[in-house]
DNA sequence: CTGAAAGCGCTTACAG
DNA sequence: CTGAAAGCGCTTACAG
């Protein structure tokens, strides 16, 4: 049965014997499968005709260990599955870094690295020349393998290293700091004064931003900025933190939510009791993904272009790997887009 | 300044580099490095030694080719990003998988197949010696090489083959036939009698298995089975499905939801219409994904046990590679799960 | 328990 | 424009 079954499994076909049935050397079948324009017209058809007639695909161990090459990249996601799966953000990264790559011959190889298991085989997936350059996103602070990683492989990060030694490394990001601002003075403009926030994580540096971007703007107005619970990006921890912000200033009259996840989970909380948004409690959320129309009211938010991001984080590693000069820092712009949450 | 980046990059020592430094043939090395007890412990400790000095780490194009082994696993969801992302089923899957995997030695690799541009290059990524297995979930009538791909390399598909021939496959999936008739026969013991469904893509066997049991539970009860739409197991199709349904049936008293993604869709129509449910009417969805908990009135549905699936996935998949029996189909129950909206 | 040697399936100067 | 030959970094019988 077993036997069976693996009887039927064909050995796949080999440039030599591609290059027999053809007539021709191994040479000159790899420069037909590689493109080269040096070879007579009339043998490139013979070639590609012994190669559909056989069915050849090239086997990627013998060409990655010949040409140093492996014409893949790794998209390394330190989180959990849920969490990735979770978030819309994460949707439209990939989808933009999946367009990046579409129009090369570079495969993309999604790394779901959640930081204690797998790291270690994440590691040695990285450095064993499974790929030719990798893409980080979302990564934590206590993951400082990354930063060492570009000594080996090109990477790009998806926002700000942590490190401020890691400042060499190349990324993609948009000004957390002035799109959290700009939330935060709409909120002043609207005549809100005692205004809260609830933040990412403290070990992501995209959350630290956001959080000084809220500060800034209260200090320029002269507000007080104790107002700041933490979350993890989650509905969830947003819900919580919005519990925490309550129940420590009944005062409270906008929260600038530094993304539109918790900001979901923060309305129900307001709507749990009984506090109506805008008028009681104005809120803006960030990212201006998916779940931003999704509640009610819908939210007013920061927009973060998370496909361009993608897809620029695609381009540079292209560039890298093509030997080409790129720009070590990309910020790409943010803008408020007013709805009815504040 | 490119020229400076790139000369930091080092190059990795190999096998050799590891022999000569640990005083030991590479053969010797090659032993340790894959865990032979055939070795003296004194030379297993000296050569480690050298692993850990020089950082070491085994090239994976050589050794797959020699061994021709890849130590790698494919995960091919045929869809979109926006639906892989947008869907938590596929999350849960995902997490099965990955969790299968952790104590193996294999890595897996996802490629998001969209159906039209990739698909090239899937097959070529398959065929090239890139993974040893794959699993294939979410797979469409349409896309056909899936099935012939068995022939080179282990497969194990999420949900039964579209196609009766391929009933030769290995595969893991629920009854959703029985699934589909347990729900539309709790809406019946209700007193529901004017019963629709919103049904999954026809291309999609999952789909077509949970219309039939639908269509078997009131055709047992005597009931008309003319109450169909179609949607594509997204929101905004559960949406439109649902208006479809109330435009043809005004009488219509319950819906059997083929996802709960989709139910949630069904339920915003409801709500904007001013229809009650479950009073006026009353849904049952399918999956028990997170989305059943996160509508208002909570999803009574079908439990499908989504990460278990992923979970089994990956064990038959590894015993295949294995060389090890394995039972090509493997049925997992579901079971009710009653909340608010029925 | 260990090493020398062949081989995995490609690419790439080097000749011609 | 084409082929013979070396080499990429491993594994694996085969001797010893």
């Amino acid at each position: 049965m077993i036997a069976a079954h693996q009887a039927t499994r064909r050995a796949a076909p080999t440039l030599e014997a591609v290059a027999s049935a053809a007539g021709v050397s191994r040479s000159t079948v790899s420069r037909v499968v590689n493109g080269s324009t040096q070879v007579r017209p009339d043998v490139v058809d013979a070639v590609n005709a012994a190669i559909a007639r056989l069915d050849y695909v090239p086997n990627r161990a013998a060409r990655s260990l010949a040409s140093r090459q492996t014409m893949a990249i790794a998209l390394i996601v330190p989180e959990e599955a849920a969490r990735f799966f979770g978030d819309p953000f994460f949707a439209a990264i990939v989808q933009g870094i999946t367009r990046g790559l579409e129009s090369s011959d570079y495969v993309l190889n999604l790394q779901l690295a959640s930081r204690t298991s797998t790291s270690l085989k994440t590691k040695k997936y990285l450095l064993g020349g499974n790929v030719d350059g990798a893409i980080v996103v979302s990564h934590h602070s206590d993951v400082e393998f990354f930063s060492e990683l570009d000594a080996t492989i090109p990477v790009v990060f998806g926002g700000r290293p942590f490190h401020p030694e890691q400042h060499s490394n190349y990324f993609v990001d948009v000004d957390n700091a002035a799109g959290a601002a700009l939330a935060t003075e709409y909120l002043l403009d609207k005549g809100r004064r005692r205004i809260g926030t609830i933040s990412g994580p403290v070990d992501m540096q995209a959350a630290n931003d956001r959080s000084k971007g809220w500060v800034s703007a209260l200090t320029g107005a002269g507000l007080p900025t104790d107002l700041i619970a933490h979350g993890d990006f989650t509905m969830a921890s947003g819900a919580s933190a919005m519990r925490d912000l309550l129940d420590r200033e009944p005062n409270l009259d906008a929260v600038f939510v530094a993304s539109d996840l918790m900001a979901m989970g923060a309305i129900s909380v307001l709507r749990e009791r009984g506090i109506s948004v805008p008028d009681q409690v104005s809120l803006v959320g960030f990212d201006d993904s998916p779940a931003a129309t999704s509640t009610d009211p819908q939210l007013t938010t920061v927009h973060q272009p998370s496909t361009e991001m993608g897809l620029r984080m695609a381009h540079n590693l292209l560039a890298l790997l093509a030997g080409e000069e790129v720009e070590r820092q990309s910020i790409l712009p943010t803008r408020l887009v007013v709805r009815d949450s504040a």
